[in-house]
DNA sequence: GCGACAG
DNA sequence: ATCTTGTCGC
């Protein structure tokens, strides 16, 4: 998988890359079947200008581990709304590229099209590496929805208020218990983004994969304050 | 101009 | 994201 080696550091290159990279989106069901599912995401230390990805292999079926890697880096973008890819993507590339196996899938605890110019760190991850994404958010964002029924598997359509088109989807995960927001990353319909997300979320309201992928990124970044920096 | 705003 | 205690429940 490609190294981010030109990264944008500005706000102005960022948002020219977005608008390089959105036209390269699909949308669409890929054919290629799915063995093997990832789960991505970050922790951080801004103190210490310190970030731990962690990517984490399942088996789709059983949901049951099958590797994981994580990596260690110095942030590379602030925090701006829209623009979370460029903090997150140079660390979860090289968890990414830091495993033995390519996964068929990837989930991102964050959007895909759900985003104010269509392509939140979900569908960026999927243009960078050719990988199917989704995206599966904890909170709306700047969008609109319905609660969607109390009964697990439930939705409604999450929609731009700017253009009123549909971007994604609340889901019903665990019944009675607030929804997440799928969204589609790259080569993924909306309807399978749904139906992943509740494949992967039968227990908890969040997916395996995600969980995962936090609980090993926190750690490891704990690890990482331990091992250097004493105490500043 | 002001407030909101994935993680 | 992160700062943070105890507490209710499987």
């Amino acid at each position: 998988m490609p190294i981010p080696a030109d990264w944008p550091t500005t706000e102005a290159q960022a948002l020219a890359e977005q608008e390089r990279l959105r036209p390269l989106v699909q949308a669409v069901d890929d054919d290629a079947p799915c063995r093997l599912i990832a789960g991505v995401d970050v922790a951080y230390d801004d103190d210490h200008d310190l970030v731990v990805a962690a990517a984490v292999l399942l088996d789709p079926d059983t949901l049951d581990v099958v590797e994981q890697a994580t990596a260690v880096g110095r942030i590379a973008f602030p925090y701006v709304p829209g623009l979370l890819a460029f903090r997150e993507l140079p660390a979860v590339l090289d968890a990414l590229a830091a495993l033995t196996r390519t996964p068929d899938t990837v989930v991102c605890d964050g959007y895909g099209l759900a985003h104010p110019r269509r392509l939140g760190l979900a569908s960026h991850l999927g243009v960078l590496t050719g990988l199917r994404t989704l995206g599966v958010a904890k909170t709306p964002f700047t969008f609109d929805h319905h609660d969607p029924g109390p009964e697990r598997g439930s939705w409604t359509p999450l929609t731009d208020p700017a253009t009123g088109e549909e971007v994604g989807r609340a889901v019903r995960t665990r019944p009675g218990v607030k929804p997440v927001y799928a969204s589609v990353g790259h080569r993924i319909g909306l309807d399978t983004a749904v139906h992943t997300t509740l494949q992967l979320a039968r227990r908890y309201r969040l997916p395996e994969t995600t969980r995962h992928a936090d609980s090993l990124c926190r750690r490891a970044l704990t690890e990482a304050q331990r091992g250097r920096t004493p105490a500043n």
